[in-house]
DNA sequence: AGCAAACCGGACCGATTAAGTCCGATTAGC
DNA sequence: GCTAATCGGACTTAATCGGTCCGGTTTGCT
């Protein structure tokens, strides 16, 4: 629950890849230093020009540029522009589908406060720290539980 | 994004619904208190059973109760409880995937703080408070445009 | 001027997943 | 023993996502 999409954690790889070297990169170049193909890069890259987080330049020698540095980027930013807003229950999202049974509904809609608490929490983290986050050379211990969910335990865990 | 399943909803519905009354429930009568075909209904309630937020009875005369007053439930317990254990990227889960490309990939499974935050804040929320919150006669005025807007272009949004 | 490199903005298909339904088995009250 | 209800699966259908591809446009270079 709560996964987010692949292409969203392709889109922090490629931020941050952008963000060593000054000069513009081009999507091949980004595709092939981080080993993602090619189209995929492409259409993040897409994603996140139409969202004004890189800029691109067009044209033989063209590439991307990040438009920010990683420090002023808050990763839901990045959630943002490549799912889209940030909405928990269909209920509440913008299409306003006018519950059919709205007085049999004494809860709908009532994820207002739940969104909020995500947003907040997902603006308070920049790009810049996940980079600063990465393993810098002995990586995760695969063995054991370092997982996740240290706090909703009893919560059982089914699959993934 | 981050869009929850209208099975998250409904159980919200339910937990909220089982919260009034003091005896047992069945799972069509409460389908019919609010709406919801009784089939998902069961649905929603044995994954709430297995995950011990409701108890149940057997047999004739049985029924779903809850097992804790809903202050005492957080959000993202009930979350957890119908989608799973809330991890962020396919590469966070717990199955430890091993990146096959680990040298090129310099973020993946940097979403920690990410997940934890995120974490933190469900973790702040109950259905008490969602039930509270419940919006006492008039509805959201579905009038104006809080829809698809990219809220978060320039800066970050602040609601959904 | 022409060519090549690169972005742009779609449409498109396959695979995965979720939503919803249904059935047999089990348990407990009457 | 009959009935009502949960239990625990499997199953079907629909929607979404990941990934690819194409024609078109822009720009630098020869």
């Amino acid at each position: 629950m709560l996964r987010l999409s692949k292409l969203t954690d392709y889109a922090v790889v490629v931020l941050v890849r952008l963000d060593t070297g000054s000069d513009v990169q081009t999507s091949p170049g980004i595709a092939a230093s981080i080993g993602i193909p090619e189209p995929t890069v492409a259409k993040v890259l897409k994603s996140l020009s139409a969202s004004g987080l890189v800029t691109s330049q067009r044209g033989a020698r063209g590439g991307y540029r990040l438009a920010r540095p990683l420090e002023d980027i808050p990763v839901g930013e990045v959630i943002a522009a490549m799912d889209g807003p940030i909405a928990l229950a269909a209920c509440v999202d913008g299409s306003s589908g006018e519950c059919d049974s709205q007085s049999l509904c004494p809860v709908r809609g009532r994820w207002d406060p739940v969104n909020d608490a995500i947003q907040r929490a997902l603006a308070g983290i920049t790009l810049a720290e996940m980079r600063e986050a990465a393993i810098p050379a002995a990586f995760r211990v695969p063995s054991h539980a370092s997982l996740t969910s240290p706090a909703l335990e009893t919560a059982h865990a089914r699959r993934q």
